[in-house]
DNA sequence: TACATACCTGACTAAAATGGTCAAGTATAG
DNA sequence: CTATACTTGACCATTTTAGTCAGGTATGTA
């Protein structure tokens, strides 16, 4: 089990967008300087952002990306949800032939799973962007 | 982020066993037949198995593998290390060029990962072989 | 002793996911 | 009208996953 990149450079992005967004909106551009992250890989990233509507963009010169929320109205759900960083454990759908179909019988560790999705996400649940603001005000880069 | 189904057959073979190891050592093939599991890659799985002593095993006619300690005893987080399912968010340790080398400078994000990760690893370090037994006493396949 | 059973080992592979790059746009402020 | 910056979609190399396959080796039983 492992996190993506693509979760991680979604999130330091954010946290990064959210510092320097007060007057102008931010560009790509520089976010993908501060934060080492490649442009294109980036625009990928906030596309989907924009489509579940955690960034608005403003075209042209002096264009770029403003959270469309308040920080603390950002969970990192919505994030992870966003960049289809989701946390999946079991898929047992499909495995329908050896009993378990989420239904009737499920496998024997079918609750195990569905128990550990729901402590993951619950962390997830807490945390704001806000959260990781002020955890960064000591540490700052 | 999503867990592999080689952890989750680990998991599964390991309740399993733990369900009829009572008298005679369990083979693979039986376990094999009754998850829907290839034996194959039972195989390899359980020889990493007992290379973290979770199970023992005996050859020849009539043998198969035991747990070698009691199903309270055997946390997930064994299982898990046993078999590679590792819970890794970040490997900030590469990515030195762009500040975060997890000493001094951090990225932005670094603490976060490391509070999820205990998080994680916490559910992990609770949940017994034994648990995943009791709570298949009613919902029995 | 032979043989079937079951563990043991390592090489190999198809398919999917990951982490990007590249190219060709479109909109807009100045 | 031009530079900037968002927008879209195709493409690709590498790695990981989820196995398969082909050989073993050990051992209880007949």
């Amino acid at each position: 089990m492992k996190l993506t990149s693509r979760g991680r450079y979604a999130v330091m992005a954010l946290v990064d967008l959210a510092r320097f967004d007060n007057v102008n909106p931010v560009s790509l551009r520089d976010i993908s300087l501060r934060q080492g992250i490649s442009l294109d890989y980036l625009e990928q990233i906030f596309s989907k952002l924009k489509k579940d509507q955690i960034v608005k963009s403003t075209r042209g010169t002096q264009g770029g990306y403003v959270l469309s929320k308040k920080p603390n109205e950002i969970k990192l759900t919505n994030i992870f949800q966003a960049v289809d960083e989701k946390v999946k454990t079991v898929q047992c759908k499909k495995d329908s032939k050896k009993g378990c179909n989420g239904k009737a019988t499920k496998c024997i560790t079918h609750n195990l799973w569905d128990e550990l999705e729901s402590h993951i996400n619950s962390f997830f649940e807490k945390k704001s962007l806000e959260d990781l603001l002020k955890s960064n005000k000591e540490n700052r880069l």
